[in-house]
DNA sequence: ACTATTAATAAACAGTTTGTTCATTATTTA
DNA sequence: TAAATAATGAACAAACTGTTTATTAATAGT
């Protein structure tokens, strides 16, 4: 699927334009980001950015297409993830869902790019694939089988995706801009616990 | 606070750009649109873009900033909050929450342009901006108040204000991107139902 | 209805940025 | 080391920007 190309200049002068890139929108937002301020900060002419790159667009997919692969693949470990059966016995208060532990260490890897991409300089075109990716997995695929009898629930389903979805993404979100204070497996916990209740049984010793 | 100026082409022209800028993004990025691009579709002069604004940002900061404090109008109306000794009495599965349904209201007054600055081709900031606006106000502040006594709760704080937070501009997305089918009360009931609930309590007969 | 005021227009300006091309130099692979 | 390929620097027209000018048109207040 991929390894045509590999000469050391080639890997280089991408790698520099990608990270040129992330920091730039760390000051900018990326429409005032221009080729020239890319290249500047990258320490390449301008006109090689132009053998590996349409335009500033291009880079910028191409960067996102990388990191959107990746979430993919994770998710694509199907064995790791729940099935309906272990829904009644699976302990989520005090056990983070399979496979979102191992999505919050890809982020931390990533982390810088994906800190800018989110944040309010980021790209919500970005925000909607990542969405799209992730709610063909993790507690979202769980969601989505509680809801097989549909008919049963007192609330669309679709709202009810769009509502989970949205929520884990607003806690990976501040997890990010918090500097990533928790460990991947701390912040999974946390988001288990958020998804498998409600503002009552979040206390310790529910009051009613 | 507020009345400066009046004269009437002014105000078209001023509208005359707005529209034209909620139209063009319908169709581009908002970094794509030109100042001419927006003076084309406004049957304006380009240099009468300028006599208004500094610039497109400035544009776009005035149209968004219109809309924020319509948000906070709505927000400050502080009759209408639940109190602390309402929640364990208000039947949050069968009414929404009191402003709720005002703010939906609102946003479908506002559609267009609430469509188009929250979609794929919208700006991250402004969903920022909005994120606190609402934060001050809404459900949230029930959860902020549930969480008074944050020693008993079994996860920060923070996290839990930005999941719902999130979850809740997810609702607002989906409702605008699918059309407004519900009416302003269905979906602020629909919202409530699902701030106040997990997913085993989103049906009507729980299993367990 | 008149007039002084203010807004909108058309045209022109230099300064950027863009995307492309070219001949030349440098690096890499094998 | 040689052949292949990537990077460079320079130059180009085209588009867009932000500003200015003189001129025309619309408006508010009387």
């Amino acid at each position: 699927m991929k390894e045509p190309v590999l000469d050391r200049r080639i890997v280089k002068t991408k790698k520099a334009l990608r990270d040129a890139l992330t920091s730039l929108m760390k000051e900018k937002t990326f429409d005032e980001i221009t080729v020239s301020d890319l290249t500047v900060r990258a320490d390449i002419n301008r006109g090689t950015f132009y053998l590996h790159y349409r335009d500033k667009y291009d880079l910028l997919q191409q960067s996102e297409e990388e990191i959107l692969a990746g979430v993919q693949k994770i998710r694509s470990k199907k064995k790791k993830m729940l099935k309906k059966e272990d829904l009644p016995v699976f302990d989520f208060m005090n056990k983070p869902l399979p496979l979102v532990a191992e999505l919050f260490e890809y982020l931390q890897e990533h982390a810088e790019f994906m800190t800018v991409i989110l944040g309010p300089r980021g790209n919500p075109a970005f925000h909607v694939k990542l969405k799209e990716v992730m709610s063909s997995t993790m507690a979202q695929s769980i969601l989505a089988r509680l809801g097989e009898d549909q008919e049963e629930l007192i609330v669309p389903i679709d709202y009810l995706s769009s509502y989970a979805i949205s929520a884990q993404l607003g806690v990976i979100q501040h997890w990010l801009n918090t500097g990533m204070k928790e460990s991947p497996m701390e912040v999974s916990l946390i988001l288990s616990r958020l998804i498998f209740s409600n503002p009552v049984t979040l206390y310790k010793h529910p009051k009613t």
